[in-house]
DNA sequence: TATGAATGAGCGTTCATTCAT
DNA sequence: AATGAATGAACGCTCATTCAT
């Protein structure tokens, strides 16, 4: 029968519904300042059928972290096709991981989380394996473009090229934290777009051939 | 009488015992996580008489960040003198910012936890307005040594100073998010101490006259 | 379905408990003397569920004021139809006040709270509003018997019929405090009966034409 | 030795100390509003303090009780005397009680908490009688002047002198308590003052042979 | 005698989770 | 499958009282 199909299709409808109504309110109030409640209100569904999908709190918390992750992973992806040389591409996927964060803050918000011991103690380790491993793949794929620009003389030989990428993504994460204050603590919007193009020029011309 | 001077001396004794008490904890937790009774039981003390000494859980965090914020602040002020030239001293405080943090990973979690939006509505704003000068005040001071490397021509001329030190701060923070996280996530903590020189390297060869 | 409606009375019903129970506390230890575990332990059902029907101890409070003033109110209503001369009405309106007072003493308790200072400050102005608004329309209704005996010609002209009104809303108020009293003060119950019938009797005649 | 009684006499100024702060506190804030921080900074004395002269805030509380009444008596008595006939002399003290109740609302308002059942359940049988007795001596001695009004001719043979005297009492109570509200419910300050005249003037009205 | 320091018990309120329907 | 109702456990904070000095 279709009926059980039906059933299906409406149950990972449902799921998927939580999990965006969850992604909202997580990002806006953080893991501890989010309530079930909130959640429901948002999913407009009411709070014991939040349990009826996912386990506990934090089992949704997982599940809009990693959904989240890989479809930041996509649009990255996008970014670095068509793209001339390895420093072209770097820049393109820097400046994209910032753009993508500043449109979609939420996401990026729960991404850093992530990386707060206090939150990681509550997921379970598979979990934990699960974001790493994916972020680890990002950066890894980083390496692999300069290693490419090696190649191509445009880096130079003795950069350590993990070095490099985990740099990058340090300090696009750490400015793009700044950017997103509610009260600018160092800059104004405008100016702030002008550093993100700074900050990785500057990192880019250090890793030059002289 | 010297009673006066020794109550007056275990007073503060006392309330030095709390604030290290609370200092581990919210770096362990948080400040949502941490709960005031906890705080008690570290400095083996009753929920009550935290109360004697802080009139509220926000007072003792503005507390324990800007003591730490301090103490934070001579240390990297020694690191700086007598040395050399500009680059030389940036790349000091550099990794000086960086050891600090990485022995004393409570107060570099609880500085942190100032950047968190949601945690930032939950303090006064006079709180959050020290706290956010003191580290204007560290970034400026940062500007103002690459300003006198353009003078002495170790930094090219048409580098944006603030640009610079507001890059190097928060790829410096980003890292050691990364290295202090129990669980290492992308490199093991040699490896890690070798790609904080690196990375403040690139950065200031990018900063280099050509 | 019959569910819907089965709920809504059963809710109905819940609140009710919740209300007596409260009633019962706040008359016995007054409103700051009450606390939301005891009505909860009265009302058998956990200090949270509370919570489900009221958003907090005030708005209880102030059910029960309202309530108990409508119920109040209704009674000394009817007390009043089929009367007579207008002496008759305030005769009966004042003893009807003072039965219901001595049967229910504890809305008469609730009730008296409200003029306590301190507890006044605790409540919202609107509560406040609320419940003195009712009350000062019983008055004007006592005053307005009072305006038709005039007429009638059973007072004199000269009497300040709000005074009146008043007056005796105050005697009998006080009168009943000291009958409501566990370990009677100045009379014992009989000899109180007949101080109601004689206070009002005294307040009546002075206000006759000579 | 004088010694000894120069001590005597310290404790004694240090007790009456005490309970003139916390006169004023209990006044303003109530029995359960008020705490023993308060009444010990009112008093310039450390908390501790208290409880070397009074074994709990409540018999604090209620040496401020019959401390006060007895005051308060001394201060009526004056009021009667010099007066003319029973009547002058009744209405005399009635109005002193207003009086003196709205010039010093604080007594007034303590003797009132006196009448909250919760809060007579706190007081030992000593202390309620105590302040019954006295209470019992005032409306005895109003009963005596209305006594000897009925042998001047001014009240009528069958009036009950006991009742009459208790509701004037109660009249004055209930009134005083309408008049110390801060925001007035039904009158303001000056209509009161006519107010208080007129209702004791219903009563005496009512009192007199016809 | 006087007090600074300390605390247990308790307050109103919130929330993740469970359960009967 | 969905939910309204319920609750235990905890939260930040307060206060009457005790105790060492």
């Amino acid at each position: 029968m279709a009926v059980r199909e039906r059933r299906e299709r409406e149950r990972r409808q449902r799921r998927l519904c939580i999990v965006e109504a969850a992604e909202s309110i997580f990002s806006e109030r953080g893991f501890e300042g989010t309530t079930m409640q909130q959640i429901a209100d948002r999913a407009e569904l009411s709070k014991a059928t939040l349990y009826l999908y996912f386990k506990s709190k934090e089992e949704l918390y997982l599940t809009v972290c990693t959904q989240g992750l890989s479809r930041f992973g996509e649009r990255l992806q996008k970014a670095v096709e068509r793209r001339g040389d390895a420093v072209g591409k770097v820049r393109a996927i820097y400046l994209a991981y910032v753009e993508r964060s500043l449109e979609d803050p939420m996401m990026f918000r729960v991404l850093q989380d992530t990386f707060i011991e206090r939150i990681r103690r509550n997921l379970s380790e598979q979990t934990v394996r699960q974001i790493s491993g994916t972020i680890r793949q990002w950066l890894e794929y980083g390496a692999r473009l300069v290693e490419e620009g090696k190649r191509e003389g445009v880096f130079r030989r003795e950069i350590d090229s993990y070095a490099l990428s985990l740099s990058a993504w340090r300090m696009a994460t750490g400015l793009v934290e700044l950017a997103l204050l509610e009260e600018p603590m160092v800059a104004d919007p405008g100016e702030m777009r002008r550093i993100f193009r700074k900050s990785i020029d500057l990192l880019l011309e250090g890793a030059r051939p002289r």
